[in-house]
DNA sequence: TGTACATCAGTGAACGCGCGTTCACTGATGTAC
DNA sequence: TGTACATCAGTGAACGCGCGTTCACTGATGTAC
């Protein structure tokens, strides 16, 4: 179990372990403000203090691992989009990866939109809020399915949103609550959106949970 | 500022000023994990040893504070819909005052439902879920309002409540999101599950944030 | 071909702090006789 | 009316632990001359 320092030129190797330590650790807890530097370090199997040779702190730390959540929620999302299918069709494809992420990676999807966001020097108030880009790619969506005349599509992008995360955290946090199958609330709460059947046929029995 | 011991029978004063503090501080934190036995001790002004007089566990004492924090909302809630007004309103007013009470009191909110219950020795296998009085309110408000036909009470109930968690949860966690207003909001989501114009007469503009 | 030096990739001891928990103790007030 | 004792409402010192952060240090590998 001895380690073995990294070759020369290879420093950003140990970069990576952390980030990938930190990662783990706060999917595992779903608190941002549970992890600690000398957790992290001892995951890794380094000194306390050989954080410090890649991060200024333990925010800019947490702060990467939270970019790279994103990252994988951005391409799940968009992922489940892919080909040239209906609009009605895509949309409801993007939603329930949405929630399919948020259920798989609830300590994850916890860090990302129920913790506080890490506290880096900087002013913070240029940079949109994290998250922003899954918002804005489900508006586009809505907004190609031409939603009923006289609704705001942005109104509706942000209660769609507003009923996605409400049945995903609250799945999270109240896990003993009758809930009815996910894939059918989203179904649901998307055809309330866009104002028709979005289909539920062949994919809602076989990727049902 | 020196602290006089409580009249003799009188022991159970501290314990109230213990509690107190708790729900301060967690209200300030919305983290039910990060307040400590010597915090709070602190905080009243007292031993951190005192505490042991009146609570076994920090487990135990977070929870009667959070029974405190569901009693209140449950009370909020309630009084809302006070009155002999129509089935719509009573369920718009009292959606209303469940989100209002989240933003007027975000720390408490999140420590009710995207906080870890505290982990008492007991099963907590039959005792229910705590929150689960309200929604089993708002499902009730729902019934008697007479939803379309073919809609399932209990899953028109379910999604409204995640719509409504869902607006206060994100509002809380991205404040700088262009939201719109909030009894708005509401009251799209109330319309939308009830299938019937809410009527947003009289109250709408007045109690409007 | 040697050798001095610089750089890289880390380590390890030590600091002061707050934490939960234990243990023996204090000191005022009531009560039995 | 006295006085010994029990009870109540707390206190204070001490423990071992994990925390972030500092500081000086190690030891292998490259590079300039």
């Amino acid at each position: 179990m001895e380690r073995q320092r990294n070759p020369r030129g290879q420093g950003d190797r140990l970069r990576t372990e952390i980030v990938q330590a930190a990662s783990i650790m706060l999917a595992a807890s779903g608190d941002a403000g549970q992890i600690t530097l000398r957790g992290v370090a001892k995951q890794v199997g380094i000194a306390a203090t050989s954080v410090y040779l890649h991060f200024p702190d333990v925010a800019h730390l947490v702060a990467e691992a939270m970019a790279g959540f994103f990252g994988e929620l951005e391409r799940a999302v968009a992922a489940a989009g892919a080909g040239d299918e209906a609009p009605a069709a895509v949309l409801r494809l993007r939603c329930r990866a949405f929630c399919r992420f948020a259920t798989d990676h609830p300590g994850e999807y916890r860090v990302m939109f129920e913790s506080a966001q890490p506290d880096l020097g900087t002013s913070a108030d240029f940079a949109d809020s994290p998250g922003r880009p899954v918002f804005e790619s489900l508006a586009r969506d809505i907004a190609r399915c031409g939603p009923p005349a006289g609704a705001d599509p942005f109104r509706l992008a942000v209660r769609l949103w507003a009923t996605l995360h409400g049945l995903v955290s609250l799945r999270i946090h109240r896990p003993r609550f009758p809930w009815p199958p996910l894939d059918e609330l989203v179904d649901e709460a998307v055809k309330a959106a866009i104002g028709q059947a979005v289909g539920a046929g062949a994919g809602s029995a076989g990727t049902a949970k």
